[in-house]
DNA sequence: AATGTTATTAACATTTGTGTCAATAGATCT
DNA sequence: AGATCTATTGACACAAATGTTAATAACATT
């Protein structure tokens, strides 16, 4: 398929290797026949866009939807956001300011609220805002994990066995934020 | 100067607004003396990435250098983080693999371990592995904040004034993770 | 088989980004 | 002022990316 070169190339070069010259070229077809199924050279971009994102979110609901123990999910959380192709998107849209539709909309609503719904039933009792915030800090530092995991490691002079095994640590570390928490209002006075 | 509009035009239109002709126009001059100056394109937005990173070591310094109070020194990371010039910094040094030198050599390398001796000096008696994982998520979620933070604030349905008080949750929450916290030793015999 | 439709191709055309060069302007030094 | 160096410029040249077109090939429908 010709999307998956096109994700090969941007996993692999960066966002030039993004010209439907190469991906023609990769692909083994002539070029005109790229612009005549995508209309544009942007236009193919944004399929490719949309169908890395929705990838990206299949492997993510895979993962939380599976029964395993905390530490196991964390880990293949990680793992997929550290997977090229996966982080190379997220800069992508960074960088383009792809914020709109597709993660807020559609199939990934509906994870969100999944595990949405998961944690609030763990944390019983308890504000939804702590349900939020967990899941927050667990997505933001997988993406950054993937963004530039390999950097900060080597910056922090960690070892190849304990960045395999912080994914999972930050499973273990978790939970002890839904204990003793505080509610919402009691912290928002705290200080 | 010249690298501070080349660094707005990232912000403001991603990689492709870096390119010599935009750029010497925004600024008022002929292209051809921007050649003159970088020697080529590529070496221009080399002088870019450099720039831009010694800019974000020194912001980040300046931050984690003050006595201020955890939850503070966090909100000011986090919020360091969303600005779009070093998020998208980060995005591109992510698609382009630039994960080599400035953020591992020179002032940051310095910077990073200042963090992990001030980390290792409160949690007196523990492993450095626990402070090396302590800062890998701060910063690793910081990064991700700063990448999809906004898109994933909406997914999750957080009101701004909750997105707002994150950074500050965070400083709160870390040092729930030093209490009670298993050696590396067995923590890795646990599961 | 005849027909209409879509896919594919090669060749050309356009646009955009990059690089070169000779001429000029400006600065520095004696 | 004269000599020398650097900075800047406009014009041109080249390369790469994108888009267009007309012809052909493949396919489906009747």
């Amino acid at each position: 398929m010709i999307l998956a070169i096109a994700g090969k190339r941007l996993a692999d070069h960066g966002i030039r290797g993004l010209n439907i010259k190469d991906i023609a070229q990769d692909a083994g077809i002539n070029h005109g026949t790229l612009l005549h199924h995508f209309g544009s050279a942007e236009g193919m971009r944004t399929a490719l866009l949309t169908n890395l994102t929705a990838a990206l979110i299949a492997d993510m609901s895979a993962i939380l939807n599976s029964d395993a123990p905390a530490d196991t999910i964390f880990m293949e959380l990680f793992r997929l956001m550290s997977q090229s192709g996966h982080n190379k998107l997220l800069a992508w849209r960074a960088l383009e300011d792809a914020e709109y539709s597709p993660l807020t909309e559609g199939p990934s609503e509906k994870l969100i609220q999944q595990i949405l719904d998961g944690v609030t039933r763990r944390i019983q009792g308890r504000d939804i805002t702590l349900a939020q915030n967990i899941i927050f800090l667990a997505l933001s530092s997988a993406v950054g994990w993937g963004i530039c995991g390999p950097a900060l490691k080597q910056s922090l002079g960690m070892s190849r066995t304990q960045q395999d095994q912080f994914p999972a640590w930050v499973g273990e570390q978790l939970p002890k934020l839904i204990q003793d928490q505080p509610t919402a209002h009691e912290n928002r006075n705290k200080s």
